[in-house]
DNA sequence: TATTGTTATACTCTATAACTATA
DNA sequence: TATAGTTATAGAGTATAACAATA
């Protein structure tokens, strides 16, 4: 069991999130609030189509958007087009975040990847990438 | 953010302990039970002991241990040279949902590598076991 | 006094369902 | 009727702190 890929993957998934949660605690954001931030790094998106791709329901989405929204990292905008949906996009603070949010990762990177040589951190990088791409393809989703 | 392996690893550990989660339901185990089975394959094990090897707080072991118990999985007994402490060792049935939940793993693994080859799965096999094992050493935990 | 286990409580994350406003 | 977003509520998972029994 503690030998599998699959539960390798929830623990060391864990161990990402709490070390998500100490470094960006600081900034007033919380590890779920990474996914939007990379996200909306380009043009504006719909609430539902960011809950699509980050994988959760839409009141979640709401519930973060609210919170980015107090930290001024994010804002809504009404579509014209159809008053139903609004568009959320970061406001330049929202980046400021954004690439801090992104430097903290790349220092956690840096430390899980300690114990493995160039090679094999590659490889592994590689290796999550193509689960990661055929996952998003899958229809579970 | 989204491309670096520490967002990817928690991604991917969400993903896989919902399908642990799924998976197990029939069985009436949810994913944190397989810790605990796992490490009670070999001779019984203090409740804190457990904790610290699953690295959560003693309260959470005692749920766990709870629950495992209404089930027939773990039998508690009282160490009779220290009697402050409980040892918790699995039943026979706790040794047969062990391999279930084992197999399902395996399953599990089976559908994740599925876009890997055989080389790119042994090298994330390997650096997830590395990875691991390193944070096991940490002073974090 | 310190340690093992327990209980009570609170907080985060997520999902479901009922609601509103638009279409 | 259907869709985008919102609100209210509930469940799982964890941690902290106060407690009981034993050392």
């Amino acid at each position: 069991m503690t030998d599998t890929v699959s539960f390798r993957l929830a623990k060391l998934g864990q161990l990402s999130t709490a070390r998500f949660a100490e470094g960006l605690a600081p900034l007033g954001l919380r590890p779920r609030h990474c996914a939007v931030l990379g996200l909306l790094s380009g043009p504006p998106m719909a609430q539902l189509e960011l809950a699509k791709r980050i994988g959760v329901t839409a009141s979640v989405v709401v519930d973060m958007l609210d919170e980015l929204e107090a930290h001024g990292a994010v804002r809504r905008i009404r579509d014209t087009a159809d008053r139903r949906r609004q568009l959320a996009e970061l406001t330049s603070r929202g980046r400021t975040l954004s690439s801090q949010a992104t430097q903290l990762a790349r220092q956690i990177d840096a430390e899980l990847l300690l114990p493995l040589n160039a090679v094999q951190s590659k490889g592994l990088r590689d290796a999550l990438a193509l689960i990661t791409e055929a996952q998003g393809h899958d229809a579970r989703r």
